[in-house]
DNA sequence: CTCAGTGCAAAGGATTTGCATGCCG
DNA sequence: CGGCATGCAAATCCTTTGCACTGAG
């Protein structure tokens, strides 16, 4: 520890920067709800559901955290991940944070990320486009997940 | 040898027999309910939703066919699907036909199936096993979805 | 002042479950 | 015969919505 800025306020500063921008381009704010939702996305290493951030933040309403993480999802500050179970979650936008997959653990729900080497996501890249072309179908983005058991669970 | 049946009739046989006996595998029987299922899901080239499934074969209930596809994913034979929307599809599991990975538009829901160069496929499964290695995890199957929007959404 | 954002409570809707009946083994 | 599968209806639970209030600009 040192007296310094840390590293990451950087980093930090410029995530609310865009985040504050991608809201005003849909005629939205960057309210105190909404960037306290933003920082605790940031905080974790996988996608949380709404129980989670209710917990984790324990002052904010239901519906408001429903209502708000749809606002961020529409202005791509937020991306919506779906799993096996009955419950959604969110995540910062991939072009925030780092292009990675899921774990999926079928026994109790986790989700944790992880990610793969530039050429093969290179690779994959490729495939899509010519299956773009082959079947008109325009690609915004893919999702890869692996689901099995986590080492909690085998 | 007797005459020579049709060349998918086998196919559909041999469908018949291994669900019949993945079921008995884990105790559940392969009643008229569960085969009309089966049936059905061999049908289609994408994940069925239930609301479907109940229009295609009107005479079902409801929750009958929440409970079989239930069991006949337990028993391994169907797979659930998550798209982008909050219905839940199914299909066929993926050594009953043929790996292959889902295109979803986010404006009409619309779940259609493509395959990959199983080149591709197996350099995939290769960073998986590394990523197994590595994380503790155990991959039971992998899915790669395309999300954007189909040719009738462009 | 104005109006979007918020919180509370109630509604909505896909999915699950309880229970009586019917049918396969 | 006995027990599982089925159908109907009610319950469940995540998510959405209505409405009045509040606070930022």
């Amino acid at each position: 520890m040192t007296s310094s800025p840390p590293p990451d306020s950087n980093r930090a500063h410029e995530l609310h920067t865009t985040a504050s921008q991608r809201l005003r381009r849909v005629d939205q704010r960057y309210t105190t709800n909404r960037r306290a939702l933003v920082e605790l996305l940031d905080t974790t290493d996988h996608p949380v559901t709404i129980a989670e951030v209710l917990t984790l933040r324990s002052g904010l309403a239901q519906s408001s955290v429903y209502r708000n993480l749809s606002v961020l999802e529409s202005a791509g500050i937020v991306h919506r991940v779906v799993a096996n179970d009955e419950f959604t979650r969110f995540e910062l936008a991939q072009d925030l944070t780092e292009h990675h997959h899921h774990l999926i653990c079928s026994a109790c729900g986790a989700v944790a990320d992880f990610t793969m080497e530039p050429q093969l996501e290179a690779s994959m890249a490729d495939a899509f486009a010519r299956v773009s072309t082959q079947t008109g179908f325009e690609t915004d983005h893919h999702r890869l997940d692996l689901v099995g058991h986590c080492a909690d669970c085998r």
